[in-house]
DNA sequence: CCATTACTCACACAATGTAGTACTAACAAT
DNA sequence: ATTGTTAGTACTACATTGTGTGAGTAATGG
């Protein structure tokens, strides 16, 4: 199972596309209220790269200020299989808890 | 942050209510198909009782046979808000994500 | 005394977080 | 032009927290 960061970092990167990579997935993180340290996010890359989930590749650098070669990030089919079913999982889990909001109208 | 098999344990007890405890829970978390270790069982429920978002007292044994006294457990609010809250980052992050069905339809 | 129900313990492994290091290129000063 | 400074980016080693296992122990009713 998907930690709740590994899904983060998946849903980011899907959501970035073309412009995932290591600093669009943090700033991305971060713009949701939750913090997101350089560490915890390669380590996580890295993982989610050796479980097949995602895969990375260098691009060349770009012409802007430290524009270093950057780490691309893009979801492998089974990356969105994980993501779904984490997401699933937890719509699942959370059926009639009191905590969730308008449960009847899923069903309209 | 919670993880994902503290949100399960934590949702699970809630939804027991009154009838909470090791067993129920346990029988609870198997039944919506995901194993639950005996073990993994009671050392979350450790952490989050030290974390104060449940807490736990031993009943009185029941007049079944093998009806040993119980662990049971309860909520706290902290635990609710804490569950709340990782539902709701998991939702906030998921909008948009191509695996989340009838998205539009929360906004009607 | 023994089958049943339930909990405890000790440890192993996996996921996440932190802090610091190092590389690259633009910019600025000389 | 050379050098130093700074910003953007990636990597590494370690610390902490979360999850998993299953044998072992205790209480109770029959």
């Amino acid at each position: 199972m998907l930690g709740e960061f590994e899904y983060l970092i998946i849903t980011a990167a899907a959501g970035l596309g073309e412009r995932a990579y290591g600093a669009t997935i943090r700033e991305e993180i971060e713009a949701s209220g939750r913090s997101c340290s350089i560490g915890a996010l390669y380590t996580t890359i890295d993982r989610l790269e050796a479980k097949g989930l995602l895969k990375t590749w260098m691009s060349d650098a770009t012409p802007e200020r430290g524009g270093r070669a950057k780490r691309m990030v893009s979801i492998t089919p089974s990356g969105v299989n994980a993501a779904k079913e984490f997401y699933e999982t937890v719509m699942r889990i959370s059926r009639g808890a009191s905590w969730v909001a308008n449960q009847s109208r899923s069903v309209l």
